[in-house]
Order: C-alpha cells, then sequence, then structure tokens
DNA sequence: TTGTAAGCGTTATCAT
DNA sequence: ATGATAACGCTTACAA
C-alpha cells in the first residue's frame, strides 16, 4: 500500500495525495475529506525512507549517553525523550558504555550513519576537542553534563552542566567548617580524567586554602556503584580510623560508604559524616539522610532539549551554560566530635 | 557526496562502490582496496534513506517503554540497547507514560510510523487483545513484564515475565508465617488494572488461607514514587497502629514507606515489618535492609532481546515465557513482636 | 569482474 | 485545484 495505490482508488493523481499527506492548503476540501478517509480505511502509512530521501531531513534527534547505569541519567532521558516526541520528532538512544573509542569519534560517526538533526550527548570525555572538531558535521551538538577542558571550537557546539570544581570546593568547606580535618574523597575510577578530576581539584583547593595536608590515601575508588563504594570503604575503616569524613562524588557511591559504616557499627555523622553528589531522592530517603550536592537535572535536560531545538530552528546561535548546584544539608554531616586524648 | 561521486573519483560504475559497500565477494582486491580508501578519504556515509528505501529493511528496533521512571526499567534498556547495537540494529526507544491511548494503539502505531523490524513492551497493559489484534503488522513483539489476562492472540506475539500473582502469594505467606496478622498493601494507583491487580490477588489469596481479613483499608496507594508513599505511611502510622506489616509492590515505594516508619519513631522489623518488591540493589543497602521480591531483571532483558532476533531472524517461534523470581530475606521483617495485653 | 539501468515511494516543479 | 514527471541515493538483475 503505497501513495500510488491511494491515489488509484480515490481517482486522483498522487500529488494530491502528497499534498493532503503534508497539509497543503491548495485541495479542495471535498477532495481532501475523499483522501483522508481512504488513507484511514486502509491503515496507510507514509514510507518515512521515502519522504527523508525526498526531503533530507530524518527527524531523528540522537541521545549520545556514557554510563546509563547512572539513575542520574535516567531520568533525564525521560525527559528529553518526551520533548523529542512531542515536537514530532524520533529519538535515537544510543549507549556509549563498552566503547573504547574516544567519545568524539563515536559522536561523529553516529550523527552521520543516522543523519541526525541534532544530537545531545549525556555525559563522556571531550578533552581534545579541536577548533575544527565538527567541521565535519552540521547536526547542531549539545554537551550536556560532560567534562571539556579545551576552550577551542567553542563556537561550534553548545554545552550545559555545572561547574564541578567549585561545587566541590563548597562541599569539601561545609566539612571542614564543620570541624572535620582528616577528609576523603571517593572517586569513580583511579586517575578518573573526566568530571571526578574536577571535583577532586575543588577538593584539594578547599584543602590547601585551610593548610590542610592531602595525600593520596585520602582518595578512594568506587567505581560509581553502590557495592564497590561499599567493599572499598568497609576495608577503609579496618585501617584507617583516623578519618572523621567522606565526600563520595555520586550520590550511588555515598549509600555504599553510608552503608558500610552502618555495619562497621559506627554511627553516620557522629563518627563519620558523609557528602554525596547529585540530589538523586535517595538521598533525602535513606536513614539517615544524606547530605548531597544536588544537581539541577530537570533543569539540565529541558534547557538541553530546548537549546537544541532552537539550534534546530536557527532560532538561537551555540552558547555554554554553566547551572548551579545547591548543597542540601542533611543528617549524615555533623560536627566533628572533639576527640580527647587520654594520654594528653 | 554520493556512491555516484565515489564511483566517479574510483573510475568505476556504482554498482561496483555498492558491492564493495555490502561486502559482497565479487570485487577485484585491488578495486575494493582503492574504493575502500576514497570512500574513508572522503568521509563518505551511505544514505541510509535510500538503502532502505531498497532493501524495506530499517535494522530498526523499537523499545516501548510505559513507566521509565522506574529504574528498574533503566537497567534493562541498558542491557536491550547495547544488544541491539551488537547485532548491527539501531535501538528507537519511546516512553508512553503520558499517553491516555490504549497501550495496543500506541504499539501498533509506533511499529508502522518507524517500519521496525521488531519491538519489545517494557511494561504497559494489554489488556484486550484479540484473535485478530496483531495480523496488520508482521514485525513479531515481545511483550516483557506488561500486563496480559486475555489468551487470545497467544500465536502472534512473545511474552516474558514473571508470575505476580504467585511471587505476591509466597510474599504474603511469609509475612504471615511470621506471625503477621494485620498486613497492608501498597499500590500503585487505586484500581490498578495492571501487574498491581495480581498482585494484589496474590496477596488477598494468601490472606484467605488463614481465614484472615482483608479490608479495603488494608490497602494504601503509594503511586510508585518513594515521595507518595513515604506520605501514605505517614498519615496512615497516624491512625492505624495496628497493622505489624506493610507489602509494598515495588522498592521504590517499599523506601518511602521505610523512612515514614523512621520518622515516626517506629522501628523497622520489630515495630513494623516490610517487604518490597523488584529487587532494586537500594533494598539491599538500606537501612535496615529491605526484604524483596527479586526479579531477574538481567535474565528477563537478556531473553527479551535474544528470542526477538531469533523471530526475526526465523529460528523460532512465539512462546510465553514465566520467569520465577525470589524472596530475599532481610531485617526489614521480623517475627511478630508479642503484644501483651495488660488487661487481659 | 564490472557496468548499465530499472525501480524503491516520496516530494516538488511545471504544466494545465 | 490537479496531474504528469523528474529526482532523491541506493541495490540488484541483467548484460557484457
Amino acid at each position: 500500500m503505497n501513495i500510488k495505490d491511494i491515489a488509484k482508488i480515490a481517482g486522483v493523481g498522487v500529488s494530491t495525495v502528497s499534498r493532503v499527506l503534508n497539509n497543503h492548503s491548495d485541495v479542495k476540501d471535498e477532495t481532501r475529506e475523499k483522501i483522508l478517509k481512504i488513507i484511514k480505511d486502509s491503515n496507510y502509512v507514509p514510507n518515512n525512507s521515502a519522504r527523508i530521501l525526498k526531503q533530507n531531513n530524518t527527524k531523528n534527534i540522537g541521545v549520545l549517553v556514557k554510563g546509563v547505569f547512572n539513575p542520574f541519567f535516567s531520568e533525564m532521558i525521560n525527559i528529553i525523550g518526551n520533548k523529542i516526541h512531542e515536537y514530532g520528532y524520533t529519538m535515537v538512544l544510543q549507549q556509549n558504555d563498552y566503547t573504547f573509542d574516544e567519545d568524539m569519534d563515536t559522536l561523529l560517526g553516529f550523527i552521520k550513519e543516522k543523519r541526525l538533526q541534532g544530537v545531545i550527548c549525556l555525559g563522556g570525555n571531550f578533552i581534545d576537542i579541536k577548533e575544527d572538531s565538527f567541521d565535519s558535521v552540521d547536526a547542531p551538538i549539545v554537551l550536556t553534563s560532560v567534562n571539556t577542558i579545551s576552550d577551542l571550537g567553542k563556537s561550534k557546539y553548545s554545552s550545559i552542566g555545572i561547574d564541578n570544581k567549585k561545587s566541590a570546593y563548597h562541599a569539601t568547606k561545609y566539612l571542614i567548617n564543620l570541624g572535620h580535618k582528616n577528609i576523603a574523597i571517593m572517586l569513580g575510577e583511579k586517575d578518573d580524567l573526566g568530571i571526578g578530576w574536577w571535583r577532586l581539584k575543588g577538593f584539594k583547593e578547599a584543602l590547601l586554602e585551610y593548610n590542610y595536608n592531602f595525600s593520596e590515601e585520602h582518595i578512594l575508588i568506587g567505581n560509581y556503584e553502590v557495592e564497590s563504594a561499599y567493599k572499598t570503604t568497609k576495608n577503609l575503616l579496618m585501617e584507617k580510623p583516623d578519618i572523621s569524613a567522606i565526600f563520595a562524588i555520586s550520590d550511588a557511591m555515598a549509600i555504599g560508604v553510608a552503608k558500610a559504616i552502618i555495619d562497621s557499627d559506627l554511627k553516620i555523622g557522629q563518627d563519620i559524616s558523609i557528602i554525596g553528589f547529585d540530589g538523586m531522592n535517595i538521598s533525602e530517603f535513606y536513614n539517615p539522610s544524606i547530605t548531597t550536592v544536588k544537581q539541577p537535572k530537570e533543569l539540565m535536560a529541558v534547557m538541553s532539549i530546548n537549546h537544541l531545538f532552537d539550534l534546530i530552528n536557527k532560532k538561537e546561535g551555540h552558547k555554554h551554560i554553566l547551572l548551579d548546584t545547591e548543597l542540601v544539608k542533611r543528617e549524615s554531616s555533623k560536627e566533628v566530635k572533639i576527640v580527647e586524648n587520654i594520654l594528653a
């Protein structure tokens, strides 16, 4: 069943049917009604590929996600997906977890292969952006919550994210002001080159400001997983009891840390304070509730997709936005308890 | 840059280029190398639409999700997405949260519009499947973790899920055997017609077996959300202290219930026992850990996508699979404490 | 082993 | 207001 069949049944030419299909005004109402009825009756759906071939517009928006296991992104994908659908476009979702290519290559290939009209990257490392990196594609690109370092090529793409360094700095400072001197930080991976690198930097900066010493031993690795974080923390607690606070750079890891503390018969807050990062709702409902750096994820999602459509429709040019985070103070972080030195 | 340009540059006919593109064997190695080099140098990517138009194979797999906010599905989408990519197909993800159409109509429209080669539905209600419901499409369909009622048309689609009634029955029985007599159940919505309906049925069945009374007052509504569950439970605890256990039909709601109990100065396990449903890892790491009905979500995801490809490749026919759940016993459910009646 | 040309289902241009 | 037809970029007989 194609446009020709419909035309034949209706006793009109294919162009008339096409006009009806595309809501052109120059069709007699009567004819339009008749054709519409036939289309409906025969369950005809236009062939998208033929349309795209002709119009050169796939109406496909790509969403490239690094680390989909991150529940933080799931919700954003949801918001983005709904908006894409609303705009009459199709979402093509591709994960990028197990690819060891440069994220850049994956992105460029993705756009070309799927002939995307635009793409949003959720997470990932784009540390080697060059001035001409995006010259070979003309689909607008929005990098959301990704790690970039270079200032090159900034006029060729947009980015939306938070100030990771600053957020980590404030979180750490908050702990310091509570009297903590021996603070550990839990990163995702050893030598994390992504956002973890910036958060570590903010952490160190706060420490430096107060002349507190920082050693590699204060770095814990949690693989961004609850389970890993749990094991790492348990091991730590058996060896180094002089730590009074742990700053985990994801809420998922903060949960693992919390449970490890509990299972080690220590009291969260009293014995060891915790701060997480992300602002997932479990941090609020955990027992005890967990202090966290809340990212404005709904806003990030909405801005990303709206801005992308503005770019597509050429209503706006590329821009780079840093949104504010909020330090949500909860039960897991308390003033450090004064340890009376019996020998003193 | 199209196939003609490449052919011109290489000094060959378009069909030779096409043969190279499609890995046909009947091309001289020398010619192949030359063409491959030109393709690479000129960054040429074949136009998918033209290809599809000709071959009538989009290589698109649809994933239609109801309730993507459910973190339970996110992980499954991840597994499914990776497999689709691995098979050289593209995943088209569509959410179905705010659609009030029948899920059936959405599904059929989705397949036709995107010309899908196959589709997996994650969640949703397909209670009105007729014998000929799927006759108008020829893409194989796998319904995963969805609610079906009718036995009609079973040879036209596949399904993979768990036995919701049985699972709920066993969970309830476990509570009863711990001595609980006044058990509340928390459903997603009032008059839940989906899986909630079956879980409620299993719940009632267990109660009936022990001649325990069931009243509408034992039904709580939590909207499948942590927050809602929290509020509902808090209200309940202010009014009805004769309940000794709550069975929440999702882990997310179980967390809300747990926190509400804690905030009401009651002890989970001692005062009120909790059972959740799904087997998300937070149930293990919550404080205290929460008993739950664990669904084999990885297995469900893997089976769904593998079976779909078997159907596409006609290696197998439609089938209906019920997987086993596991009741994971944890700290949140304990023997009911004996209440000494002081007046007795 | 390679080239020529028809045809996939649309849309858009140009007549009428 | 409507119809005939070229063109989009590819694959695949068929011919050479």
